[in-house]
DNA sequence: AATGAATGAGCATTCATTCAT
DNA sequence: GATGAATGAATGCTCATTCAT
């Protein structure tokens, strides 16, 4: 790893919390100089600009993100457990997310949405990704024998992920997880009632 | 209505699409001059601040949308057909919302979280609002019995709220109803489910 | 002329010899406020861009240049006293013109050629019109008699501007009016012979 | 040669038509990192800063425009012919000069004239040694007989210079050769006035 | 109640230059 | 002799806000 590798990352780590809690538009070249400690020259050394920081955040976050959901994971053993092992996860996510100002699926998805065309592919791939492994682990389960045959995959993984990811919003801004302990508690009896 | 409450009133409903189109970081005060037509200070005779004009617009926003799903459910005559009208509603708001540019709950829940300390509380109230009204007619429902005695409103009122607003982000961000379409046939099988 | 014509018009007068000593690339935002003692946003208040009062100083130099020409002329009756007039105007140039910095054609050419487009045109239309003025002078002497009906009208014009441009840059850059007395020289005695 | 003089010729030759085309302040040093594909570093180890290059280039530039015209000239055995040879030289110059961009020597002499202290001197000199040239042609071919006796050399060789130069600039900036033809023709011309 | 002009702090980005390796 | 990374000042420009008229 190269040296500019590694103030590439440092940037990344020590930036995606501003982005994730400020967003793009509220977050300026000196916050990201002040969460650094680096320089304006510096930071463009690393990157074209502002653009290319926040995209390489938005990768970043996620991955840990994922790489956080899996630790959670990888302890359960069938593909209910893993499921209730995420809900688990998201449970806790309200105050406490990996990288601090909650999804940044969620919150780079509302500004990317309308304003930031770079972002939104990117965005919408990593909602494709994650979206992708709630559904193999229902299709998984199915196959094994877990779930019911006449379960629907796609809708169920679809509502699991939106509910909960309103369920963060929505528990956020109401600083109270009440919404989404509520959310958390339909989705947990959603995978009762379609277990075997 | 004086003068002043008039061009307040149209500052507001001219500025509504820009804020919830672009974020209150990403609306600058030449946006609104631009959408209005008026100058800066006149724009400052008729508000302290941009963020007095922010809340006012959130407030304008939540009523027209407020108003515009109350006029879809009028024509329901039980609590089921209106609940069902209401996700109908939601489901052809991905692209058309009736105010440009998405939910103005969850755009500003998002950017308000940590940002906006003097938005947060009000959009809190919003929140809390829409849902009690979901709590609402599912509570009159089993009252009068068209929903079985056995369930939660409450939890069954933030599952369809926090999934639906899930899935407007994600069906904006996607270019692609498919999250939401998915998520709408769930919530109408649930509430198929739950009838008597 | 409101304030905003005031305060334009006092802008160029104040940067058009900034921007003609320095040049477009040589000419900071700091440098225009330091020289009208406004602030960078009065300016961008009253012009777009730094392109833009580029321009307008620029047209606003040539105006002045040609109006401080036009008074050394009309004293003359003849055309070839005219152009004896502008010769002498242009000697004296050198080192005192009506805007500090030089000819402003011949600075604004330069720097244009192959970096400004913006300006090219607008700098190749001035250089026509200055042209067409002094041919327009020889052929009313030619029609009034003053004039050898041999002469190559256009030729001579063409000749008299670029050998006095040319030595306006070579005195300038040498320190020394030697060229440019030279040249002067060289025209008079051209006049001379053209002359019936 | 050692290899630091090789590499300073080759940044040389490569940065040449940079400067030529974009001026001393219109080029940067990534503009040089560019044309040559070496580092910063690498041209700060050749040269001591940017002026520094910025004069090796004039000089290499101007000596790359003497030697083509000597080629042009050495053909030409008159004096005469020598200076005809020249006008050719410089009537094609206008769209396809030695170094890209126009004369140099003009080109840095609208630039230095106020702004750069450094480059003035040298300009000045460099076009002293040009006008001489010429004189010396003149001197010689009236000593051989050429020339009639009458003749001011030091007149008609600043009215050559100046008249050619101001035309290539004119010339450049109006995208159309037709002052260049027209001053090459005058001076044609004026050489066979002066011709016995 | 509204305007036009101004402010000064802040924006993202680029500059020429340095220096440890 | 050359490199890659860094610096800090400066670049052109936009911001929300104010205020005399």
């Amino acid at each position: 790893m190269g040296k500019a590798t590694v103030t590439r990352q440092f940037i990344i780590g020590k930036t995606a919390p501003v982005f994730n809690t400020k967003g793009y538009n509220g977050t300026s070249l000196n916050d990201l100089t002040e969460a650094t400690g680096l320089t304006k020259g510096s930071l463009y050394g690393n990157f074209d600009n502002k653009e290319e920081i926040a995209i390489a955040v938005f990768h970043f976050s996620m991955e840990r993100v994922r790489e956080t959901a899996r630790l959670r994971m990888e302890k359960a053993k069938s593909s209910k457990d893993k499921l209730l092992a995420l809900l688990d996860f998201y449970s806790q996510y309200v105050f406490s997310s990996p990288i601090p100002g909650g999804c940044p699926l969620m919150n780079n998805a509302v500004e990317a949405d309308d304003q930031h065309v770079f972002m939104k592919k990117t965005v919408a791939t990593e909602i494709k990704k994650t979206i992708d492994v709630i559904t193999g682990l229902l299709i998984k389960g199915k196959r094994e024998g877990e779930f019911k045959n006449s379960i629907n995959e796609k809708e169920i993984a679809n509502l699991f992920f939106c509910s909960i990811e309103g369920a963060i919003i929505v528990s956020r801004v109401s600083s109270s997880d009440a919404a989404m302990k509520s959310v958390a508690s339909f989705n947990r009896n959603l995978l009762k009632q379609i277990s075997k």
